[in-house]
DNA sequence: GTCTATAGCTAGATAGAC
DNA sequence: GTCTATCTAGCTATAGAC
């Protein structure tokens, strides 16, 4: 067995920042083929379902660093709500590179990626909008305050980044996460 | 003169349409012909340019409308500002067509149509960002605070966008303009 | 498992008839 | 001003050598 010329994580990495920045149509197969490191054909034999099947790699890996960092961190019954939303507003610093980087559900959400991965990104969005209400709830909140927080928690992220880029001011991301906290945390 | 076999509006209005759904790498030149009743080599004729010149002309309409309509809404000094806003987000309900539709400086906002389209979607955020402040004085903010609210309608405008598409679910669109507004009057 | 080469198609764009 | 026809370049995807 020949040996991979490339590790999967790198691969992984690369795909993940041409689609982040490109979206699905605007992601093309040979930008594809020189971030992974890959030509075009060993890509097919790692995808056989094409840029498809990449996309929705890249999709479920993040959606699994997501879980596995964010919302785990959200979670921590180890320690009080107040650090595990400090703790989880540092994973999603550290997800979006300081408000460098877009948001993968955003960037596949023009009409053909949403066409084709709509039910990846819907449960991405509702598993946010969760993970944000069970910690309303560990903060004492009512149920309809909750969603009513974790709704807008969601907005936030996903409106700063939009802004962020637009107006290329980092600031915008970084103010909002504060906010975020201290919204939770009056 | 031979006569144009599609009104200029028309021609708009299905240029629009693409690119707003589909951004500008995915929307093809075969889709735009399509959606103008014009054949390709027709649209050339009227848009030179090509896609960019098209992308250009919708951005620069878009931008008209918004301020002929919302920012002019919000700086009406006939009526009260408590009035102004809930005019002007009137006009955003309808700009957004009550949150079907995304936002075009959004679309626009891939890596490629940022390249291309730098300065306009920046100026257009802007602009968001200064009719806004504006009325934040109006109702008799500090200019940090004026600033802060201004900024933080925007996210809340694109955020609840990218989430209403995500989760398909257009009351996240109508409670956050009810937010908007309640944010400003109380 | 990776590569070169290429198929088959669609993209954006143009020429020229009417 | 609109059309049919066509160009070239790029796209996604595949074949087959190593």
């Amino acid at each position: 067995m020949r040996p991979q010329k490339v590790l999967d994580d790198e691969i992984l990495a690369g795909l993940t920042k041409v689609f982040r920045s490109k979206g699905y149509e605007g992601a093309s197969l040979k930008e594809l083929a020189e971030a992974t490191g890959l030509k075009k054909a060993s890509l097919y034999h790692r995808f056989p379902n094409g840029k498809q099947e990449m996309a929705e790699t890249v999709l479920n890996h993040i959606g699994e660093w997501v879980q596995n960092n964010v919302f785990l961190a959200l979670a921590d019954e180890e320690v009080s709500p107040q650090m595990r939303l400090k703790n989880g507003i540092l994973q999603i610093t550290k997800l979006y590179n300081g408000g460098e980087e877009t948001c993968l559900l955003r960037a596949l959400s023009m009409k053909a990626g949403l066409d084709l991965f709509n039910e990846q990104i819907q449960n991405g969005m509702q598993d946010w909008i969760n993970a944000f209400y069970n910690l309303g709830l560990e903060l004492g909140f009512s149920t309809s305050k909750a969603t009513k927080y974790a709704v807008q928690t969601l907005v936030d992220i996903q409106g700063s980044l939009i802004v962020t880029r637009g107006l290329n001011d980092i600031k915008i991301f970084e103010e909002t996460l504060k906010k975020i906290e201290s919204n939770y945390l009056e």
